[in-house]
DNA sequence: AATGAATGAGACTTCATTCAT
DNA sequence: AATGAATGAAGTCTCATTCAT
């Protein structure tokens, strides 16, 4: 079983999917500035000059990674959301999704929460618009809550998603809180409130 | 009672202050990687070299703004709280001043937010013990909050303050919402919870 | 008598002289440095490598121009002067046609005024060796003047193609000159001369 | 008598007079793109970086050039024609001291006629109005020559000095023309003229 | 005849920092 | 306390060119 070697270029076989994955890995790690193309391209055995073959420049690599982030992140957290019925549930399989591909799976997700638009006023639109339309599948989960009328749906969505995508400045892998139990604690605490007054005549 | 004489400057008239509202001014709007030594001094009308005056490199820079940050931030939030005898009505105050102090009023502790501790691995130490000092405050007001017992007080914390943060990403100063309302609703979603059943029952 | 077939494209279809036109356009408007192969190609819809199909590298690519160039500018001037009897009348049209060419018609001819052989060190000697050519034309039709014995014919041919080929300096197309008229002003000069004291006598 | 050796830096004694000349070589020598910052730089013994302390750019670089050579040329040319009360001889005396600067003297004139304002459109106006400063000088000595009504005097001025700076294309020093002896023959053709019938005439 | 990925060299420029003054 | 010239390293990006397909 033959294997190719490193020869300089097959045709069709190109290296940009591995691009993308280092250019995920050290955005990811170092954000957007420190991370640099030549650090990006030797994880890969390119040289700097070879990535504008497939990005006009390092703006553009990011609008790609940061695309492939959005579509990860969507894909596990419609994946989950699709086998829960009820409304609650689905919010909390929705957030455990979201948490874990920031968290554990998924550098190009970690990506969304690490680089600020500002950071590159080039693109920054289209990135605004990436995290925008992910954002507004969100919303969906909490429209179909069951709550009573005029309850603050647009706050609960953004403390919710605020507080699990601040959870990559604290979150520590192999602690004593996994994603899940986050995801259920966060949500759990929007469900029942913590009042004892209510608690206690609930 | 000696008089100044000629001196080009005294010490009080010192330059220094003005660099550090500088810094705070850039290194929130931009980063610490992408705010240069250049852009800071120019704002001063001083030269790159005169900031080794002050600072041994621009890390200890970011360590004085940080620290003057957690300051701020401190004494903004804890003045807000003075005034409050209701556990619940405290944090909320708290947040309030949390948030404004963020939002609207300083440069400074924004820098808090937006600059990770991994992008300055030389200080990233000093910057974490000044912020756990500020989150140890928040966790005090948490602690008085009168929950049934096992209630999860961390998870309350770090939801909390992670949505409050979070907010810098959304919120545009002259929308519909004040730092305020948004404290409101964050706290109220945590106080009373959103689950139709138990506010039905409640 | 064969058929094309399902031939992608016939011989006669080479995209090759248009490959040059755009060498041509570009050399001329930005000299050979800053004139890019990708920028060439790009307008003709092909990719840098397939270049090399025609050419073997930059260097000879400038050459084909060059050549293409005085052929062109060769051709003009001659027809232009082959109609014309009396030498000082030969050699006015012979200089229109050559302002023409250049700053009108030919991207071509620009060419041989905008780059300097020194530019390309590798095909110096044949840019010269072009030149030259072209030149010995116009040394020919300066030698058929009547000029008085001892009179500086190689000055004169040296000061007037050097003054036509600045042209492209100041010339601005639809300014109040036109080829024709600088041409005939040149040579006027040239033969009557301006000094009072002879003009009065004349 | 101690020499400075290369110290560092002296304060006040700044290399830039030096990496100016380097940098008129340089450009007159390969054209303003061909001349590489580093190959400035070098010959005054300094880094690249260095440059920045002195020009924002390699644009702004050839403007300052670009400006010597301007003033330079124009000291030389003044120079020479006041020596002169006739006119045809001031404007001789000026044309010899225009070639002797631009082929014999200075690099920093050559650069004038090698350096097509094109190719640097950021400076292009700049570069423009320097020289159009120059040819006014030249205007004004054209100016003063006694010609019939209705001269052409500004085609004299065009062809005069185009047939001058075209010379770098085809002078070699050490041939057998001077520039003293290319000036004289190039304003004698004007003031002259060669039409062996007024010749005979005159 | 043409492609497209890659090369390797080198371009300009920026930046934090130093140090004699 | 401040300057200004210089450093050294590194940054992004461009370009002519190659070669298997």
């Amino acid at each position: 079983m033959p294997t190719r070697g490193n020869r300089p270029a097959g045709r069709a076989e190109s290296r940009l999917p591995q691009v993308l994955d280092a250019a995920a890995a050290q955005f990811a790690a170092k954000g957007f500035q420190a991370a640099t193309i030549r650090g990006i391209v030797q994880a890969v055995g390119m040289l700097p000059g070879s990535l504008y073959c497939h990005f006009q420049n390092k703006d553009e690599l990011l609008a790609a990674v940061y695309a492939e982030g959005v579509r990860r992140i969507t894909r596990a957290v419609d994946a989950a959301a699709q086998g829960r019925a009820e409304p609650w549930d689905r919010l909390e399989a929705a957030c455990e999704a979201h948490l874990e591909t920031l968290l554990d799976s998924s550098a190009y997700a970690k990506v969304l929460t690490s680089v600020l638009p500002d950071d590159v006023p080039a693109v920054a639109p289209a990135l605004v618009a990436l995290r925008d339309g992910y954002e507004r599948m969100f919303a969906r989960y909490v429209a179909d809550l069951p709550l009573p009328p005029g309850a603050p749906r647009r706050a609960l969505r953004l403390m919710l998603l605020g507080a699990l995508n601040w959870t990559t400045t604290w979150y520590r892998a192999g602690g004593g809180r996994s994603p899940r139990r986050v995801a259920r604690e966060f949500v759990g605490l929007l469900r029942t409130g913590m009042d004892p007054a209510r608690t206690a005549r609930g």
